[in-house]
DNA sequence: ATAATAATAGTCAGGAATGGTCAAATAATG
DNA sequence: CATTATTTGACCATTCCTGACTATTATTAT
């Protein structure tokens, strides 16, 4: 029970707020001054204490009148399934073996005919394709439009 | 909900007028001057969230009897609109305007809310993040996670 | 007709108000 | 001592708002 660090009152005051609403809409300003603290730190705060594998969403907006909100998203049953899966995955996956993962996920009925389309679409050869200047926003939208294309198919298997 | 912004008010208001009727063909000063801004915010309004991946489709004439026109396009059955979307998108495209155009394949009920979000973690900045020496098998690797990690959760906009 | 004038809308660049990133310094922990 | 977590600050990016200047269209005067 170590504690007292200005991050975890931070993090506790955040939790806070969500535990009477459902999301958190601060001021990173206003809530770095609050704390006396730069308003960096918040972003620390965020990013290592209200993830997506906390059950956390956060978008912000900058400019007048920028925000960052935090919401709490409820988890689905069994996440245990998705923790060994990450692991599995690991920093690197061959097509073949993130295919079958898709595949496993569609037969055990977790994501439909459509969202496992997607998934494939996502990670397609194709859309990941990587010279060696190619960017972050190039991949993207390689991405994307593999996915949108895929949209266009009421359902087709094409993964495995 | 921090509504602060006039652009926000703005956009509300037409948004509000889009809902009755099928376009919302407005006088530009009459606009500027009824929310006390100058005119040329409404092209700002317009250019920020009345673009094409947002789903609108805007007209103008200038000069004596002049106006703008800001109309809704459906996504779902316009085969035409899909096309000029993926020649919008083209080889780069940014995580923001990526995000509206998932927003409007959601809004036009093209995907459902969940497919939605395994799209937005497709795209995610952090599963595109690219570094020199990354594979493709590395960017697919987060990407997959990304969207495995979106399957944690029942159900919850995300993007925006 | 043509030219001038009035009535619109569009573009662009800049300033202010946010939030984001990254790496260095420091503190805490094992 | 080595490693990890926290804290800080310099610098960057985005969003909003404004105003000067430009472009287009309609109307009026000649």
């Amino acid at each position: 029970m170590a504690e007292a660090n200005i991050s975890d009152l931070i993090e506790q005051y955040l939790k806070e707020i969500l535990s009477q609403d459902d999301f958190a809409e601060i001021k990173r300003s206003e809530i770095a001054s609050r704390f006396a603290v730069v308003p960096s730190q918040i972003n620390y705060v965020i990013n290592t204490r209200f993830t997506l594998q906390n059950g956390y969403v956060v978008e912000s907006k900058r400019g007048g009148g920028g925000y960052i909100r935090i919401e709490h998203v409820d988890l689905v049953d069994d996440t245990k399934i998705f923790d060994e899966l990450i692991d599995y995955i690991g920093d690197s996956i061959g097509e073949n073996n993130a295919g079958q993962i898709i595949t496993a996920l569609l037969n055990d009925k977790v994501v439909s005919e459509r969202e496992a389309n997607l998934m494939a679409a996502a990670i397609d050869k194709n859309s990941l394709r990587i010279s060696d200047k190619v960017s972050e926003n190039t991949v993207r939208a390689r991405v994307l439009v593999g996915m949108v294309n895929r949209l266009r198919f009421e359902s087709t298997n094409t993964h495995g």
